[in-house]
DNA sequence: AGAATGATCCTCT
DNA sequence: GAGGATCATTCTC
């Protein structure tokens, strides 16, 4: 295939990466969703990217080559998805934030302990969400969905059982504003989500009347 | 060895 | 809107 768009420059791909499929091909099925909101972490210069102050153990999958997984666990219980971005040697990534679902979202429910979509059966069992698209709108919870575990932590995006195929189309309304649930270097508007899409986790309503009639 | 810190999610008010 | 869950990783002593 032609170079991957991974290789753009850090904030370029987490554009792009916006409308592009995300898949997993697991044993249970093969679970797709579209990427609707993502975050850029670029260090040096960038005071929350984790690798800020230097390489370690955890880490080190983003000093490497572009276009592969990096996936670690927050609050010791959330798995989180990132593209490796820059070449070797440059610590960058972009956080997949939220996708929509396109294929084996009743698997992806099941993953979550969540009743099949469409069925209201009350058996008690798992946790009902208050609205139906809290699938996979929130980093944590795409990862749980999707089947997303430490074990794919380093694997190549552009082959399965997890790859990214690229969106090609006309261009995407496009928010772009501030990253979410960070202390350090807030000011940076680094997230970037796609306007009116229902499965994006937080709005930035401010940012999208500013941006009304750009188009990203 | 111990303490602090999270790129979050869920529940309850 | 606020707080608890829960633990790997990292920093500090």
């Amino acid at each position: 295939m032609a170079e991957s768009f991974l290789t753009l420059p850090t904030l370029e791909v987490a554009r792009a990466l916006i409308g592009a499929m995300l898949v997993h091909e697991t044993p249970r099925g093969r679970l797709s969703g579209r990427i609707v909101e993502t975050e850029a972490y670029l260090s040096p210069g960038d005071d929350a990217c984790h690798a800020y102050r230097g390489e370690t153990p955890r880490n080190r999958v983003m000093f490497g080559p572009p276009g592969r997984a990096y996936v670690y666990i927050s609050y010791g219980l959330h798995y989180m998805l990132n593209v490796v971005t820059e070449a070797p040697g440059v610590a960058a990534a972009v956080l997949i934030r939220a996708i929509e679902p396109l294929e084996g979202s009743d698997l992806m429910a099941a993953n979550r302990g969540l009743a099949p979509l469409g069925a209201m059966a009350g058996s008690g069992a798992g946790y009902q969400p208050s609205r139906p698209h809290n699938l996979t709108n929130g980093p944590g919870r795409l990862c749980q969905a999707m089947g997303i575990g430490a074990e794919l932590n380093g694997t190549d995006l552009t082959r399965p059982p997890l790859y990214i195929r690229p969106y090609q189309g006309e261009a995407l309304p496009l928010v772009q504003t501030t990253r979410i649930g960070i202390t350090r270097s807030v000011e940076l508007p680094w997230r970037f989500y796609l306007r009116g899409n229902r499965d994006v986790s937080v709005r930035d309503r401010t940012a999208e009347r500013a941006q009304a009639s750009a188009i990203g």
